[in-house]
DNA sequence: CATGAATGAGATTTCATTCAT
DNA sequence: AATGAATGAAATCTCATTCAT
């Protein structure tokens, strides 16, 4: 929401409609671009051209190349939450919570297929959007995992490094099966993602534990035969 | 997009003993300024001002730029790998080997602050490298959950899926408590992790679940509509 | 080298006083924008913004940015003809003249601190304001020493060098001791000028001169060898 | 002799003959193109064309082209004092040495007719280094009038204020008689501004005062009212 | 083996000016 | 009268790569 590293307290909005209409060109136009080649390889006048816009154009809404990935950037996040949390909205138990928010990440990277690469890049370009971008993420999520710890959903661990935890995992699976293998499997994974987030790996029976959480659950699902 | 997918078809090695010194000089240089200006914004001249030689020298050893990132790439995703295998060396228990390899993964990365850059940037610069430094670890990391499982030790799930999600989980912890954090709380979070992995999230007696994974909610919503 | 050597043909003044407002405003800024960034970086827009109005505007009240250069240039040496023969009227010693004038112009530096900057940028604007500026104010400079030297209150020397050899010293004096040094000891810089301006720099006693003006050195030497 | 703003301590010359070679014809290059197009128009594309070489070669030789300017400034600067002490060399009347070095910066400014367009552009590129053409002069200047002074050749005058109205002297004549006129009536010129420097303006009998500057006139005005 | 001078394509950015409203 | 969006030419600067020594 603000701008890092440039304080410039506006993100100056062009009066008039249309200049409103050219501004949004030139963002579609750029998550586009930086997806298809890179921050770095992206040239802005490749970004008019896709914008339909000539060149000077683009000064008139940004300041330098950086400052609109950073807005790219920004609005990616943004859009993200906002659908992750419509998808999860209503949902009253914590794992479906999960599960859902993981199918509707996967559904936005598939849509965005950049998502990836821009966001990467961002680490290059402004470390401070970077983080950003991850950090709103978690605090989000940390919170919802407090909550449901609260009402006993969840087990009581660290709600933060549980959220890092979560997202590292709905990365890298999307990046394996969306990103690089297409929806190939996609459901299946998520199974699989869901029974590893809800049970953990360990296979001996809990009940040597004395005081800990859990027991032999294991034994009544399904056993899921390694796929491939 | 990218042409060179074979995998450095001839690393040209010098034969005298100088010229072997001249290449590590420059090897380590790349790692350096890779990390820290980011690929594009490392210049060869950069790299050799860094590595002390002249300018010229380096096309002695490299054809090119982005030959000598894919072998920096590639030659840390050798060293982390071996790293990790042999800090869980003789580890029985397989958790024992999570937390370990989770605990050497850290330790390299505080030791190779840029390992995380260099790898993203990798994406822009050569796919393949890119793929190759995370399919290959998931490959050897999977082959050892199989064998855990086959063991008895770790519940039988999908071991691909399961490679991927726990190294979505040491890439986040490292990014989040390594990188950014710098040791604080690590060993805390490793605890959590560690809780996390084994047990999984859910607090409910996993019992009780007969079959299926989730209760009502579902109904309420829209069935999930398509994405587009 | 620049094209519009005529003195600016058809100034169109505006026929409405809210035009007239505005056109003066845009030259106030235009005065104010030239000195601090010069020319060639003051650009329309700065000078719009500056005098409060949008950047069209521009256009509608002058033809290109160097004719309202040349407008200024022209102004500013108008004003300090103006103030300077205003402060020096009615003065009948000629050298009381030659000091309340350069004590004008100074005060006129010190108030418009961009006129050096804006003057000597002319050169590279338009060459004939440029020479304008000197050479009119030349003009009026020798005429008036003409008709002191008639009065007989000036020694007869060639009124036209001599107007340039005082335009010069006020020139540099306001230079180093208006413009860099800011008022300090200004007052004492003017009376050792006044004082060479009245009597020369010779020590020698000028009585023993009864009309020539230098004597035996120049015998002695070698002849003045040429110069490469 | 110092780089002004960039303190960077040497003026990186290359190794080579080669290379010292291709600098010297850059900053030959630059005070022609300079000259004739002033600094803002003076584009590198200009300079590296005048100079032979290809565009990028500039950049090995200079950081930008403000580092080249400020180059060619002192340079000047540099030569023109060389001359002109070599010029007054042996002279003892201090006169001569006046006279003789007027002449010699006639000659300079007409060898090198851009000498006026490049220091005067100087104040726009870099404020220290036009500070430094000027001060570097005047120190000397007043240094050799002090002498003279102490060896009675000269009237007992601020010897600062005496060197900066000489300078203006010069500059000014130079400018009209050498730069716009070329060579024509120099000598007359030169005549005259030196009676001037010798004798000042005053017609009035020296001899009546014994000791102080001048006369009534003072007294029958008002005391000088306040400058603004 | 090693050097470093030279190249020129390409990228970002600025800005005077036009024009429809 | 006034506005401000849009344009595109031109300028500075970077840098991978080549090559003569």
């Amino acid at each position: 929401m603000n701008r890092s590293s440039t304080p410039s307290p506006e993100r100056a909005v062009p009066p008039t409609p249309r200049g409103q209409r050219t501004r949004q060109r030139l963002l579609r136009a750029a998550e586009t671009v930086f997806g298809e080649k890179g921050y770095e390889h992206a040239s802005i006048a490749d970004i008019t051209r896709e914008g339909g816009v000539a060149l000077g154009t683009f000064y008139v809404y940004f300041p330098d190349k950086k400052s609109l990935f950073v807005e790219v950037v920004d609005g990616l996040g943004e859009r993200l939450r906002r659908l992750i949390a419509e998808s999860v909205e209503g949902l009253e138990d914590r794992l479906e919570v999960e599960r859902e928010g993981l199918r509707a990440f996967f559904r936005f990277a598939n849509e965005h297929r950049n998502l990836y690469r821009i966001v990467r890049q961002a680490e290059f370009v402004d470390e401070a959007c970077y983080r950003r971008y991850y950090v709103t993420f978690a605090r989000g999520y940390a919170r919802g995992l407090k909550q449901a710890m609260a009402e006993g959903q969840v087990r009581r661990l660290d709600s933060e490094t549980l959220a890092w935890c979560l997202m590292g995992i709905g990365d890298y699976l999307g990046m394996r099966w969306v990103l690089w293998e297409g929806e190939q499997g996609q459901e299946q994974v998520l199974d699989t993602a869901m029974d590893f987030i809800r049970h953990g790996m360990d296979d001996r029976p809990a009940v040597a534990e004395p005081d800990n959480k859990r027991r032999k659950p294991r034994s009544a699902r399904a056993p899921r035969r390694d796929t491939r």
